[in-house]
DNA sequence: AATATTATTTAGCTTTACCTAAAATAAAAA
DNA sequence: TTTTTATTTTAGGTAAAGCTAAATAATATT
């Protein structure tokens, strides 16, 4: 079990989330990365050297067995580490991502292994995503976006995307939390909106919410 | 509040703890960091173009007060992480040094506070060294050598040096902890050991551990 | 005080990781 | 199919952080 660098790390961490398993083009990767195409190329010479991708040039480049491996175990760290700003230290949701960032390179197994049993061996992190097991097995990615459920449904928010800090505010000042349930009242067919109410009362939650905000039926 | 790269704070810590705020010899810069004298050389001028040392050329390097103030940030960090991992995840003390040695480097004063606080706003580390305050003010440094308490004395162990794994091997196999009591029951003139005494039984305690083993009297 | 030894610095080289600008290739349009 | 456009790679540059070997300064020794 070879060391990597930080640097090194985000490229495959970047990779998974582009691609999975699959071929990433040098463009994309450069954005999510935020380097240039150039630095891109180079980076992913390197890797390929250590076997963590296959670089066919011009055409795209993708994580081997091995690759993915690692990828899945940063997010562990990364998704583990947010469950514990948040849990433990009462982090609110929206801040703990740069922080997890910087915690996900720690290297140390025990760590890792002694952080999930600490946490109660969670399978989903704060935001609801699933943490990868040790061995690399994914839990189930939960819920369907609120938008596709339908009148009178009774729902149980398990996840949000994280799609930005405004995002997050809106959820804080609409005071959405995970576990929250909620009724279906109605649905519009004017602009894709949805009204939920609870026993606090009831509220209209605009298309792009929806997007962005996942429950399951109860 | 810049940044500085860990390689950085590394120079940093390892002058804080050679001279506080005295000045430094290359050489024992080098044999701290395990770097060669030259490595030093250059490294300690990119920290005094960030005004974080005094560098006299072939005479010594020297922390600024800003530098003292840094290095005293990542010792509060790394002394709060060393108590979290034994604390809160149970690891042994003679583990968490190199862990710390990573963790101490994440940056986020929101995440210090809250691991302060998540901990008791603890005084002493599990070793029972000092941590430093928020504002750099110091709490004391407790204990004297076990060596110089006398027959008679009932006294609490408070700190041990770090003194190597073999050390804290043999602190664990002796099942010495900080907060234990004994009573000192014989010195030798000879050897310089001495016998302590608990409710579980007596035992001696050679000269070297005396040494790295702190107590107050009772 | 002159010389030998030790410590430190300078000079020049390596790798990682970024950059810009120019060249090459692939994809899309005419 | 040729040309245009967009993407990707190469070439060459910078800074951090390490290295070795040679030069220089500071100490010690005779």
């Amino acid at each position: 079990m070879k060391t990597h660098t930080e640097s090194e790390e985000n490229y495959i961490k970047a990779l998974y989330h582009l691609g999975g398993d699959q071929p990433v083009s040098n463009g994309d990767l450069a954005q999510r990365i935020g380097a240039k195409g150039s630095s891109v190329t180079q980076a992913v010479k390197r890797l390929g050297q250590k076997d963590l991708v296959d670089v066919v040039p011009y055409k795209g480049v993708q994580l081997t067995a091995e690759g993915v491996r690692l990828a899945k175990a940063i997010l562990r760290k990364h998704r583990l580490w947010e469950t514990f700003l948040v849990d433990t230290l009462g982090f609110g949701w929206e801040e703990v991502h740069p922080l997890a960032e910087q915690l996900e390179h720690i290297q140390s197994e025990e760590l890792v292994d002694r952080l999930f049993q600490f946490l109660g061996s969670p399978k989903h992190d704060p935001h609801g995503d699933p943490i990868p097991e040790r061995d690399g097995q994914m839990p189930p990615v939960l819920g369907q976006p609120v938008g596709t459920f339908v009148t009178g449904n009774e729902i149980r928010i398990v996840r949000v995307e994280d799609a930005g800090t405004e995002f997050f505010d809106q959820l804080d000042t609409m005071n959405i939390n995970l576990g929250n349930t909620y009724m279906v009242q109605a649905t519009s067919a004017f602009d894709a909106s949805v009204q939920l109410s609870s026993t606090a009362g009831s509220f209209w939650l605009s298309k792009a919410m929806c997007a962005n905000i996942y429950a399951i039926r109860l």
